[in-house]
DNA sequence: TGAATCAGTGGGTCTTCACCCACTATAGGG
DNA sequence: CCCTATAGTGGGTGAAGACCCACTGATTCA
C-alpha cells in the first residue's frame, strides 16, 4: 500500500480542494495572470484585449456600448481607447448623426494584434489544460459556457 | 430561423467565450468574490478559512509549514493567525522540541466556524452551478482536480 | 561561546483595480 | 428656447492583495 500517501508538505488542504469554485478560482487566477503578464510585456492589459474583441467580433460601435457589453466603468474605457488608439490599433471618430457619441472602429493593426494575443492566450490555455485531452477540454469547455449564460443574475468584471 | 441571434447589446465577444481560460477566470472570480464578501460580513477573510482548514486536514502545525503549504506571506499568516486567536477559533503555543516554532491547533469552535464556512462556500456553489445537473458536476469537477494536481510548475496563491 | 541560520512578528510599501465626481458637449422634449 | 438627460473625459480616491525589511528570540554547529 504505498498509496497510502503521506500527505507532502505542499499539499493544499483536501477541504478547499473538494469546492469546484475553489478550483475554478485558483486555476483561472493563474491563467489571467500569466497572459497578462505576457500582455504586460508589450505595454497592454487584459481591457485592451476585451475591446479590440468587442470591436472585432460586433463591428464599430460606440464606447457606450462598449461599456455595456464589458462591464467596463466608462472613464476607465476612455483612457484604454486613449491608449489603444494612440498605439494605432483603433480610430475614434465622433459620430454624425448623435455628435455626442464616439464611434470607436478596430483598424488592420489592430485585428492582427488581436490575433495575436488571442494566440498568445491559447497557448497559456494549452499549458495550463495540459493533463486534459482535446476531448475532455471540449468537454471541459462546453460545461463552462453552460455555466456562463445559463446564469443571467451574475455580475462581473470581464 | 428565430434562432438567428441579433446578438443582445450585453452578449460577451465569441473571441473571448472560445477560451475556457477566460471563462476559468471570470466564473471562478465571481464565485471567489460573492464568498469573500459574505465571509466579510463576519469579519472574515478567505485565508481564514483556508488556514481552518489546514488545520481540520492536516492537524496542529507550525506556522512555517502553513507558509509553505498555503504559500502565504509568513508576515501575514502571523496577522490571520492572531486575529484567529483572538476570536477563539485557533489556540498557538510555542512547539517544545523547537521553540523558535509556533505551533497552531484549532479549537471546536474553530471546527463549528470552518464547518459552517464551507456549507456557505457550498451554497455559493450551487448558485454558480445551478445550470448543471449533478452528474456534470462531477464531470467539472474530476477534470479540475485533473488540472489542477497536474500541472506541477504552477504557483498561485490559494 | 561565537557565528550563522531559522521561525515568527510588526510595520510598513507598491501595485492593481474598481469606482466615483466634476465637467464639457450634445441631444431632445416640452 | 430652456431643461433635463446622455456620451465622453480627466483626475482623482479607496480598498485589497502581495510583498518586503528589520528585528527578536531560539537553535545548531563548530
Amino acid at each position: 500500500m504505498a498509496s497510502e500517501n503521506p500527505a507532502p508538505p505542499d499539499a493544499l488542504p483536501p477541504t478547499l480542494l473538494g469546492l469546484s469554485t475553489f478550483l475554478l478560482a485558483r486555476i483561472g487566477r493563474a491563467a489571467r495572470a500569466e497572459l497578462a503578464g505576457q500582455l504586460a510585456e508589450r505595454g497592454l492589459r487584459l481591457w485592451d484585449m476585451a475591446v479590440l474583441a468587442a470591436l472585432v467580433d460586433f463591428g464599430p460601435q460606440a464606447q457606450r456600448d462598449l461599456v455595456r457589453r464589458l462591464g467596463i466603468d466608462p472613464s476607465d474605457l476612455a483612457k484604454v481607447a486613449d491608449q489603444l488608439g494612440a498605439a494605432g490599433y483603433v480610430e475614434r471618430s465622433r459620430d454624425q448623426a448623435d455628435r455626442r457619441r464616439v464611434s470607436v472602429s478596430v483598424t488592420a493593426e489592430g485585428r492582427a494584434l488581436l490575433a495575436e494575443l488571442e494566440a498568445r492566450a491559447r497557448a497559456v490555455q494549452d499549458e495550463v489544460l495540459a493533463p486534459l485531452d482535446p476531448a475532455e477540454r471540449r468537454v471541459l469547455h462546453e460545461l463552462l459556457l453552460r455555466v456562463e449564460h445559463g446564469s443571467p443574475e451574475w455580475r462581473a468584471p470581464a
